[in-house]
DNA sequence: AATGCGTGTTACTTGCGGTAACAGGCAGTC
DNA sequence: GACTGCCTGTTACCGCAAGTAACACGCATT
């Protein structure tokens, strides 16, 4: 009755919504973050007004799409996060997760921290202008430190300072990597785990008057 | 009189530009990145042709008005960064420096964040798309870094590496902490230097297993 | 047969970045 | 004094992308 046909639309409205993620997927991966609404609608083989009655508007479907990669892109960090390890062989295999992530799709990794050029976002939101994967990110690395780490009093507020710190000092080196490489992935790894393994705190002044 | 004159005409040609940038700077703090070209033109009291003679196009204007803002801040990092003290006195003043900067001016901030909205960027740069302050600041931390610091063989590669990484670091745990307001400035400061002093590493598991 | 409803279309409006093409003031030159 | 170049300013336009009617077909329900 109802119920069957009633399946059958919503199914098929459910996987349309999908053949136009897909769709727009391969447009913004191609083209980038600046394709147009057109373009995505005409690689989906329709128009535009559809896209906009399932998504609503342009932000609306970058987000969806967004949505799709930072799940995927989390997913592969929690379970480098959560392998039965050392602490550090941890925090390497994070890090070089994240790494491997955004040197194999680097569109992909452009798109996800680059949201606002969709969406218009006009009240003019102070803070919170990051991208929503570092957002998500950093909030659940903050509950990975606060469940394992005993960093006494006030550790929640810590663990998520740190979160967000340790997510932001992964991203920015890692960008900064992507685009000069100066160096093999595992050496970039390698050096930021030194770094917040304190080697910073530990290191010797150079000749010559009060260090760093 | 014709010196006068041509004195006035070569200072208007001079300070014609600043009087726009000012105005633009006026209109960006004002209505955010996404001010128009006719409106930062009619509040310079001009046309929008008037504003592409002098800058070229939309990304012209606003690198020249982030130059201004990121040429600023660097000057307070480096008088915080160059300050007689103990090193952890260093980072924590220039960590604190960072953050009463974009505290007291978030619409600055934010602006300087997001450059890409003003300059179109075409042809897909992966890597490379952080916000030029980023970039300036993780380059000009890796200089100071690695001219005090002894880090042993490699220590250009690490001193940038830690420079980019630390900046940002600052940046995303600035960013968040300016959207949520979890707590005050001093204690964010003090959270990120035990970071950086390697709390983390020293930190002792919770009850239950291996921890993070 | 008639009624919704979901899916699709064409054709439009609005707004922005960017660009001619033209108009006036004020040097210096014959 | 008239002529030429240069700088500043204008109006009016182009192209393009976001977003929106308004209309049209297919198809199950009544």
């Amino acid at each position: 009755m109802d119920t069957t046909q009633r399946t059958d639309q919503q199914r098929s409205a459910d996987s349309r919504r999908r053949e136009l993620l897909e769709a727009a997927d391969r447009v913004v991966l191609r083209d980038g973050p600046h394709a147009s609404m057109n373009a995505i609608a005409a690689e989906a083989g329709i128009t535009k007004p559809i896209l906009y009655r399932h998504f609503g508007d342009k932000g609306g479907l970058y987000a969806a799409l967004a949505q799709r990669h930072t799940d995927a892109l989390l997913d592969s960090l929690r379970a480098a996060l959560d392998a039965p390890a050392e602490r550090r062989q941890r925090v390497e295999a994070t890090l070089d997760t994240y790494l491997a992530a955004i040197e194999a799709r680097p569109q992909v990794y452009r798109f996800l921290m680059h949201p606002a050029e969709g969406g218009i976002t006009q009240g003019f939101d102070v803070g919170k202008h990051s991208a929503p994967l570092l957002r998500r990110m950093g909030e659940e690395l903050a509950q990975v430190i606060e469940e394992r780490l005993d960093l006494g009093p006030g550790s929640q507020q810590l663990a998520r300072v740190w979160g967000h710190g340790i997510v932001g000092m992964m991203h920015a080196a890692g960008d900064w990597w992507l685009g000069e490489r100066p160096c093999p992935r595992q050496e970039l790894v390698h050096s930021l785990a030194d770094l917040l393994w304190g080697r910073l705190a530990a290191a010797d002044d150079r000749t010559g008057g009060p260090g760093f």
